[in-house]
DNA sequence: CCGAGGATTATCT
DNA sequence: GATAATCCTCGGA
């Protein structure tokens, strides 16, 4: 059952790897060996040095800097001053990019979630990109780890892919002064109907 | 159910 | 010094 993604899964676009990802399994291994999972339900793609939406639009400057470093790696970064969020990084080494990984469907490891998310309902456990993080005890301690080992307790699997009659794409959340065509460029996939999409989504079938 | 506003701090200009 | 790839609570309908 161990058998994490392979790099050249990353290697291709964003907007590839984005889309690919629906349906692919988070998995984490906890200190105490438990094993957490989750189906992947949404997901947003950051491109190129030209998406002023993107950390890696500006140079390279120490907190992107995993961006733009080979595919296959995770880049978690702190937000807001509470969140952790976390990415896969994509395409080859020197050009940034990553997948922002929005939401999961909890599938193993249930109770573990639940102790990470005390006093709130199974549907707000992993439904965005901070929640999901809380919920898989995912921190910046996993910045830059290879997700296409076991050894860091962190990686993705292959799943049952999600057919395209049920994937929506959308614009990407949270875009603030963004100035357009980036604002509302459509980089961001959910499975339709899905209830562990994130609120931003808009859950609409 | 939904929208508005506050929390809180690393990072970049 | 301003801002942020967010979440939670609260008030109104």
């Amino acid at each position: 059952m161990l058998r994490p993604l392979f790099q050249s899964f990353y290697a291709p676009s964003a907007l590839v790897v984005a889309r690919s990802l629906l349906g692919m399994r988070l998995v984490r291994v906890l200190p105490n060996g438990a094993r957490l999972m989750g189906r992947i339900v949404e997901t947003e793609a950051y491109h190129g040095l030209d998406d002023l939406a993107s950390h890696g639009h500006s140079r390279r400057t120490p907190r992107n800097l995993p961006m733009y470093g080979p595919p296959g790696r995770a880049y978690v970064y702190f937000t807001y001053g509470n969140y952790w969020l976390f990415n896969a990084v994509c395409e080859p080494d020197g050009d940034p990019a990553a997948v922002l990984i929005r939401a999961v469907e909890p599938l193993e490891g249930l109770d573990e979630m639940a102790a990470r998310r005390p006093g709130r309902e199974i549907h707000e456990w992993t439904s965005g990109p901070g929640k999901l993080v809380l919920a898989f005890g995912i921190s910046g301690a996993d910045n830059t780890l290879d997700l296409t080992t076991t050894a860091g307790n962190l990686w993705i699997e292959p799943g049952d892919p999600v057919p395209d009659d049920r994937v929506r794409t959308g614009p990407r959340v949270g875009m603030g002064k963004t100035p357009e065509p980036w604002h509302s460029i459509p980089w961001r996939w959910w499975e339709a109907g899905n209830p562990f999409v994130s609120r931003g989504s808009g859950k609409r079938s």
